[in-house]
DNA sequence: CTGTATGGCATGAAAATCCATTGTATCCCG
DNA sequence: CGGGATACAATGGATTTTCATGCCATACAG
């Protein structure tokens, strides 16, 4: 059931021209060896204005949990309809991205937009999964936590902007 | 669930230009006893002014605790925006360093800063973890206890500092 | 052709690896 | 019990490798 694999960590990275951005090594790694992917699925993140990454692996470990969720609201009449929109939003709502020899993946346009991800992607490991920010949605969102904004003023900072 | 090796002990070791420090070797038997990883997870610590680490198979511990507490409350929308802020806390605020054949790591420039670790490191095992403090910011601490004070000044006088 | 996508290569900085030296605790044999 | 030998730990320095990223070459479409 559980990834033996946790993404975690931090670091900033520049989106040229062409949308394309290095995925940090150290992510990189962990999809590698939690399966032979070198791909990453990108999606909306469900609370937060930035995206939500993960490996092919783990998509179906997501399958799992919403099928486990489902049968333990059954008696719920809406659980059904509940179900049906998570799930669309879990598959439908996503793209994966394959990433190159030297790492670098290319923001596809939408993902881009529904993350307002501009010059600058900070990513951000959270265990299973991994977000991609714009680093200034990330220091304007009340809900992140302060400790993680200083983290995001110091990775800004040692660029140099 | 509980581990079964705990970190205990204490030493001083130096931190170089570079920062680079040795983990001292009864730490570093620990974490190999744990699980097969040769290296440290490092993170702020909550309450005191240095930073706590960890091997990998804590984290891993860690991140189960949080998936219990998530799945007990599921149905909760508040819940669901705590678990995101745990979780981007225990991992994205954590920085994983390997060290080397001859066990030393280099500190992160922020987790340096973030503990305050300058010249000199103060390593404390204390069970499940290990704490990474300024010998200079212990000593001034008023939550340490004198004893432990003792510790450190003998380290320090041993050391010839 | 010309603008646009995509893969490969080059570069500079940072970090992992290796080797060498010193210091310290331990062991063994006299 | 003493003294030298030995093994391991810590640390300094140098070298090799990896990473992020800019740049260019090729492909492909309008």
């Amino acid at each position: 059931m559980a990834l033996e694999h946790l993404f975690q960590g931090s670091a900033l990275n520049a989106v040229d021209a062409k949308g394309r951005v290095s995925v940090p090594a150290f992510l990189r790694s962990v999809i590698e060896r939690r399966g032979d992917a070198r791909t990453i699925v990108l999606a909306k993140h469900d609370a937060f204005t930035c995206l939500s990454a993960y490996d092919p692996a783990y998509a179906a470990l997501k399958h799992q949990k919403l099928e486990r969720l489902l049968e333990k609201q059954e008696t719920d009449p809406s659980a059904e309809l509940d179900y049906a929109r998570r799930t669309m939003m879990a598959f439908g709502a996503t793209e994966e991205v394959p990433y190159d020899s030297s790492g670098r993946v290319i923001l596809p346009p939408m993902m881009r937009r529904k993350g307002q991800v501009d010059d600058l992607a900070l990513f951000i490991g959270v265990g299973e999964t991994f977000q991609i920010w714009n680093p200034k949605l990330f220091l304007a969102d009340p809900n992140v936590p302060e400790d993680m904004k200083d983290i995001a003023r110091f990775r800004l900072e040692e660029r140099g902007q």
